[in-house]
DNA sequence: GGCAGTCAAGTACGC
DNA sequence: GCGTACTTGACTGCC
């Protein structure tokens, strides 16, 4: 088991996650957000590696406006270098990477130009990985998409779509349960259709439940995990209190972890802490986790 | 320097 | 059919 937190890190003096509006764009504006986006990334890596989190999910916006059109500039031959000095890291320390898109990208959308965008984003994200020289435990995480009113025909058309992307991108792709509409039920189902891993995410689950218990929710997504993919992802969260239902938690209720380390025994999987201070509960989390058994692997 | 409005992209929903 | 919420950090123009 590892833990990791998504994206961000607040301890490091650096962001790498800096943007500029598409009205700002210029090749030497993408060129020096880029460098700075990578050399922030390789901060943040060892600042992971010095506190033994090794499970990160690097931002989608690494490189700015990569899918869109108005991105001429060829940033994969010109920062090879710099990917692999990071994809070095990676592979020496044993860090388990992931990337996320984001809510535009929706592979079962009835409208082919909706699909055609997010085809070239998702091409973009393996490609990220691909130049890290990432092996096929680095996953892309996306949600099956919109209902359009049939959720059974919104399933079919993702498995429909998901046929026919690239090898790059499938071999890639995990599922995940989102809090309104797909449930992990819904995923398995279009894993058994699709070989797609599931990654479950239990504050969604707890959300837009699928009425399975966590023992069997973590059976079944085990199953579609094959060797090559290395040992399942979770995203873990809570709910903060007094919000909106589904406001993720600022800071980690360790009691609330800890049963969650407890009844998810006694499975291995890494362990993504979608929670707001990021690398702060991470390490707590850690802490938390040291006796765990599957922490020792 | 600080503040408020805005940002490439989609979907769901209320009116 | 249109406007807005969703979520969120960072950018940008304005004072």
């Amino acid at each position: 088991m590892k833990i990791g937190y998504p994206c961000i890190n607040r301890t490091v003096p650096c962001s790498g996650n800096k943007t500029f509006r598409l009205a700002s764009y210029s090749e030497i504006r993408l060129r020096e957000t880029v460098n700075n986006n990578l050399v922030c990334l390789l901060h943040t890596l060892k600042f992971n590696i010095d506190h033994n989190l090794l499970f990160f999910r690097i931002s989608s916006g690494i490189i700015p406006f990569a899918s869109h059109p108005v991105c001429a500039f060829d940033w994969a031959t010109h920062f090879k270098n710099l990917f692999g000095e990071i994809g070095d890291l990676i592979s020496k320390n044993g860090i388990r990477i992931s990337m996320h898109p984001d809510q535009f990208t929706i592979i079962n959308s009835p409208k082919s130009d909706v699909v055609q965008r997010s085809t070239s984003e998702l091409l973009y994200h393996a490609q990220v990985l691909d130049l890290l020289r990432t092996d096929m435990t680095a996953k892309i995480q996306v949600h099956i998409g919109g209902a359009y009113g049939d959720k059974e025909s919104a399933k079919s058309n993702f498995v429909k779509n998901f046929l026919l992307l690239d090898k790059k991108i499938q071999r890639r792709l995990v599922i995940e349960n989102d809090d309104t509409l797909f449930s992990v039920r819904d995923c398995l189902d279009v894993s058994s259709k699709t070989r797609v891993p599931v990654l479950f995410d239990n504050f969604h689950d707890m959300l837009n439940g699928s009425g399975m218990d966590l023992s069997d929710i973590l059976q079944a997504v085990r199953n579609t995990w094959k060797a090559k993919d290395g040992i399942p992802m979770v995203d873990y969260s809570s709910q903060e209190r007094g919000k909106r239902p589904g406001t993720h938690v600022q800071s980690i209720d360790l009691t609330d972890f800890k049963r969650f380390l407890k009844d998810s025994q006694p499975g291995d999987f890494d362990v993504m802490l979608e929670i707001k201070d990021k690398e702060t509960s991470a390490i707590q989390a850690l802490q938390a986790a040291r006796n765990d058994p599957r922490t020792q692997k």
